[in-house]
DNA sequence: GTGTTAATAT
DNA sequence: AATATTAACA
């Protein structure tokens, strides 16, 4: 879907944020080594006890489930999620003067940002959908590789757990029911294609493990560590899965 | 330095 | 529970 659209990246542009979608930061306007080399507290209250400040752009989140919504957000301008998206978290630099020292607030993932997130790394592709450059594409100020590296972490543990045993324990029927607000968040967006690859989502198990014995969290021994056709092994590119076969045998 | 994973911390 | 951070390794 990108591959013949050179202009991919202006329907990207698109999706920026108008001016007035751009803003909303409290933020501390100083570091806190100048703060202290002033003595000034926290420009709202002078309480040093816990922290106050810095939040982040928290929009109210529209549902993204089926999950009747309570309280309908009245704007929704295109087929996505309604709601701000802002490619701003607030960094809290002012005027050149980076808050590299401050700590940000930890991430919210929205679902409008976990679909930059996807776009991005649909575009780049398993080959290149790496932290790094998933953060650069992605082109939300004040957006960490970290930040992007964790959620990275988390998103390939959810398609892995989709993918083999049925993360619910459902094994008869092919009924995916993933729950948890972390799952919803994913289940969101389209997984991009690439991602699906039984390829991508096996641990390579290169480290010789593969007919090695190794032992289980029982403490019991195997050999002969595997990946294996699933029974269901179908038309979708046959999905494997792991098998241990206890030393026994 | 970067990426991945697992473990652990907040 | 969600996200960050760290450790170990490639």
């Amino acid at each position: 879907m990108r591959e013949d659209n050179p202009n991919w990246f202006l329907r990207w542009e698109e999706e920026l944020p108008s001016p007035e979608e751009l803003i909303p930061i409290s933020q501390t306007l100083i570091t806190p080594h100048l703060a202290l080399a002033f003595q000034i507290g926290s420009p709202n209250h002078h309480l040093g006890s816990k922290r106050t400040t810095a939040i982040y752009h928290q929009k109210l989140q529209p549902s993204a489930t089926p999950t009747p919504t309570p309280t309908p957000p009245p704007m929704m301008m295109n087929s996505d999620f309604g709601g701000g998206d802002s490619t701003d978290l607030g960094s809290g630099s002012i005027g050149g003067e980076p808050a590299r020292t401050l700590k940000r607030p930890r991430l919210v993932w929205t679902p409008q940002l976990h679909k930059r997130f996807v776009d991005a790394v649909g575009h780049l592709g398993i080959k290149n959908a790496v932290p790094k450059t998933i953060m650069q594409l992605m082109s939300v100020e004040g957006l960490t590789r970290e930040n992007v590296a964790s959620h990275l972490q988390k998103y390939r543990l959810y398609l892995r757990r989709m993918q083999g045993g049925n993360g619910n324990g459902i094994s008869g029927g092919h009924v995916i029911v993933s729950d948890s607000a972390t799952d919803r968040l994913f289940a969101s967006s389209p997984v991009p294609v690439d991602f699906l690859s039984p390829e991508y989502l096996m641990p390579p198990l290169q480290h010789s493990y593969l007919g090695k014995h190794v032992i289980t969290q029982q403490n019991q021994v195997v050999r002969n560590l595997r990946y294996e056709d699933s029974e269901y092994g179908h038309g979708d590119g046959g999905r494997k899965i792991l098998k241990l076969f206890p030393a026994g045998n």
